[in-house]
DNA sequence: CTGTTAGCGCTTTCAC
DNA sequence: GTGAAAGCGCTAACAG
């Protein structure tokens, strides 16, 4: 291994001379420079971020932590998506992004205990919010640097997050089904404890108050699978006196379960019952019909999450407690009017 | 922060013995050892990995590289599945992983470049697999501990690497659309250049060969966005003197846009066309109808590719080069009898 | 503008 | 069984 050692020995400077050129230190003569620059190319130098970080105590990695590894959710297109806005940001301020996995809550846990007591990152990026959440309450109380993709449980204020307007956004796309005639508007949501789930119901909630319509509570199914389980809930919630014309999904994803339970009912999207959804994933162009659905522009989540992180990390600046990205209806094929 | 001296300072021992307690030294009395995990108990002490990196020559990391995050592909739900496989692997290990972005083909390199002359990491999983890539061959050339998920395009005997036959799982599922019955059979890929792709084709084409089908270049079809112009493909497709009536597609992320394709041409599946593919990833189940593909066991892939990168790293231990995952076709309801 | 020195937290000979 | 000392590769005062 090349170190800054020999590359001094090689231009005839000291060591310090040399890391004062990979600094860029303004008070380095351009000549100097030029030479052990030279030398570093020819010798094949590379910094060792292990001992730069040793004296640095700093990183300039960010753990990403993911849900639980344990349910299907992580199969989730959200989730290359958010990494992807991430990475855009690490690799351009030469950062590094450490991701936790982690089968069962404890393992989670466990691998952010050490990510933070080891240094092995200088803050975190949690994809996930829930109720009570041991890794969060952790990371508050010992105040180290974390981001949450999406609103906290609590301590709203004082958590730095970057979110959806999940609540107009569930409120904007009930909206749109109320006006093109839907009076009986079901809500298909993911598990009730996780807080996005939560904002986009209560938005669902809202619309449909304001527009004096009933909300019942059998038009609420929460479930994570949609294959076999859901497929029941959506029998019953078709059997019902007054069955819904059209339905709130949470989830591109679940919007493909959802879907394709219709069809084997034998129900028309959108002619039969109408098909609203959130997140616009690549598959939600695919499916038959394409869906109608809110774009939350993921990469941006990444993005705005891991620079507000780094800012955070970097000085003692305070960036933005809760930082909002708009969301748009993407209209396609899945509404019809009635 | 705690370091090993505080330890040793409060146990009365040396910084040395506290050292070798954490590595469990046999030579350390069982009193002291307990004398001094309770103080770092107690102390909260965490060992640095900084420190302990520099001098170890390792970091007890691996590195993972993504595609380029430039198409679409990265949604595929393929990569939160196998991520969560190397995750699994380096969580039991107590390795960390790094995961490499990067939009473009230059910044991944320089990515990977930084992570193997920085010092990032021990070894690097390639999670992808084409032709003449730069980065494949740097890690060889460099001899850098690496993996790939995949087949090697070149040095398939040289390049440790864990796959699945794709050549007889593209073999396999072709004779399953043939034993239905079916004679003209069409194929649509990925990109061509995507080893996968190339291996699901040539097992295609095998299996028509030996059946004594016809294989014509009309049949095959290259695309990597199946919304809107692969749509027109497939619209060609059909409108051929002998349309296909049953289509191997390598992958379910395709099938989806081709499923919603033929539904808006008006074809059912399976009545009037059969469709198989790859992968078995969740939303294959979703689909209407749901689909008959080949379970790659995406999280195997995951687990074998790390355990066999740690141990590439750890000793000099030599890992088989070729690691088969075995694939097994599930039935579900895209195929229909001729 | 540049060199000298100390030290980041840890491991590892080499003594005893 | 345990301690002292050196050093991993780098940065950052402090001198000059």
């Amino acid at each position: 291994m090349v170190t800054i050692k020999d590359v001094a020995k090689a231009t005839g400077v000291s060591p310090s001379t040399v890391s004062r050129v990979i600094a860029d230190n303004p008070r380095i003569s351009l000549d100097t420079k030029k030479k052990v620059r030279k030398a570093m190319k020819e010798l094949g130098y590379h910094p060792n971020v292990n001992a730069r970080n040793l004296v640095a105590k700093s990183t300039k990695t960010i753990g990403v932590v993911m849900p639980s590894s344990a349910d299907k959710s992580l199969q989730n297109p959200f989730f290359p998506e958010v990494l992807r806005g991430i990475g855009t940001v690490t690799h351009d301020m030469q950062y590094s992004m450490m991701l936790s996995s982690g089968g069962t809550e404890e393992e989670m846990f466990a691998e952010v205990e050490r990510m933070v007591y080891g240094s092995y990152v200088d803050g975190i990026i949690l994809l996930y919010s829930r109720m009570n959440d041991r890794i969060t309450n952790f990371l508050r109380e010992k105040e180290f640097p974390f981001v949450i993709v999406g609103k906290p449980y609590d301590y709203v204020s004082e958590i730095t997050h970057v979110d959806n307007d999940n609540y107009k956004a569930g409120k904007e796309i009930t909206n749109y089904l109320i006006d093109q005639g839907h009076e009986h508007i079901a809500f298909i949501g993911g598990s009730r404890d996780l807080i996005v789930t939560m904002d986009r119901e209560n938005g669902y909630k809202a619309a449909l108050n304001e527009a004096e319509l009933p909300v019942c509570e059998a038009y609420r199914i929460h479930s994570e699978f949609l294959q076999s389980g859901g497929r029941e809930a959506i029998e019953k919630l078709l059997q019902l006196e007054y069955s819904p014309t059209g339905i709130v999904v949470s989830d591109d994803l679940m919007s493909l379960g959802v879907l394709s339970a219709l069809e084997e009912l034998g129900y028309d999207v959108p002619t039969d019952i109408s098909l609203v959804s959130f997140n616009n994933v690549y598959l939600s162009e695919l499916t038959s019909p394409a869906l109608t659905t809110v774009d939350i522009q993921i990469y941006q989540l990444g993005v705005q999450s891991a620079k507000a992180l780094i800012e955070k990390t970097q000085s003692d600046f305070v960036p933005e407690k809760r930082i909002i990205i708009p969301h748009e209806i993407v209209y396609r094929d899945s509404v019809g009017e009635r």
